[in-house]
DNA sequence: CATATGTTACAGTTTATTCTGTAATAATTG
DNA sequence: CAATTATTACAGAATAAACTGTAACATATG
């Protein structure tokens, strides 16, 4: 039986609101801080119990977790059950979670940018200005994902460091 | 009277539609990028023409949108109608668009985790576990939005050029 | 085979958001 | 003052997303 303290409740209630934010559902949002904020693994109906949400929905959620990479299901002996565990570094979970968001937000919008600057070089009317728009758009977007790519290639440790250089990292750019 | 080109309305519907996952509601995201598209300034009623909205929708999006402070208002001589804007770069659209998200998306989460390890201190029970998940996360919170916040404040044509140097970044950065 | 466990599909409900259309209000201009 | 323009509030409609509870199904275990 899972009894939360007022801490972990207050935890929990806020990352499901702030999944929203980040393009997570709430339910899936709040397994998630569950399974962050305590120390053994859980369960299904653990779940269903501790969030009161239904079985059903615990099931989809799960799924959905594990779509994301977030999830690991691990065994316990004399108990059938899965129970289920994410990962502990937040760095980790980030980088993740931002590869994912970046398939979803800025990969779709590079491909109708090219959709777009493809089917205005063959229309019958030239249109420099759209061109242009579209152009310096589309450029936005390859050289900020690129980047974005390198920067999440590195090992997390890497990115750990380069996160608290502070001023430091500034000066180094600054070259 | 505006008449949109083909390519002008694909980009317009899409960038309507990725606005829901940049957190723009669509319309507001509609009108902004009809405003990017379009060579020249628009009034209100254009806008509700182009896009088939209700004039009150037009007008609370425009504020929203300029509450993102992605608007200028321009006069025409001999009209007496305001006439709507928004920027030609993307490093600039995009940079206001960072601000404002790290100030939804991260900003509460660090103060809620703040607050959770502030309670966890007064509580009459110790919870090591809890305290070392949420000060890890805490801990990446505040390390990246600091990490985020210099990033952001480098001019526009820096950050252009940092995120084209590719490979030569991460050479930079790895020393 | 009986039981336990987990997934999936689905109909219906709830909830939140967005949008419309109207009306009231205010400010400005000729 | 009359006309133009823009904002704001609001009730109701339309949409979309999320959730519930149930049932069917599959799989594995003793």
């Amino acid at each position: 039986m899972i009894n939360l303290s007022p801490v972990q409740q207050k935890f929990i209630l806020h990352w499901g609101e702030m999944g929203a934010r980040w393009g997570i559902n709430r339910t899936v949002a709040q397994i998630h801080a569950l399974l962050y904020i305590w120390p053994d693994p859980l369960n299904a109906d653990d779940i269903r119990q501790t969030l009161s949400v239904a079985r059903s929905n615990v099931s989809n959620s799960l799924k959905e977790l594990n779509g994301w990479g977030l999830l690991r299901t691990v065994q316990k002996i004399g108990d059938r059950k899965d129970h289920y565990q994410t990962m502990d570094d937040p760095w980790e979970m980030f980088r993740i979670v931002g590869n994912e968001r970046k398939r979803r937000e800025m990969d779709p919008t590079v491909a109708m940018l090219s959709e777009c600057l493809e089917e205005q070089k063959n229309a019958r009317k030239t249109d420099l200005y759209t061109e242009k728009r579209l152009s310096e758009m589309k450029d936005f977007f390859d050289s900020s994902s690129a980047c974005f790519e390198k920067l999440n290639s590195l090992p997390t440790s890497t990115l750990r460091k380069l996160s608290k250089m502070g001023d430091k990292l500034l000066r180094l750019l600054s070259i």
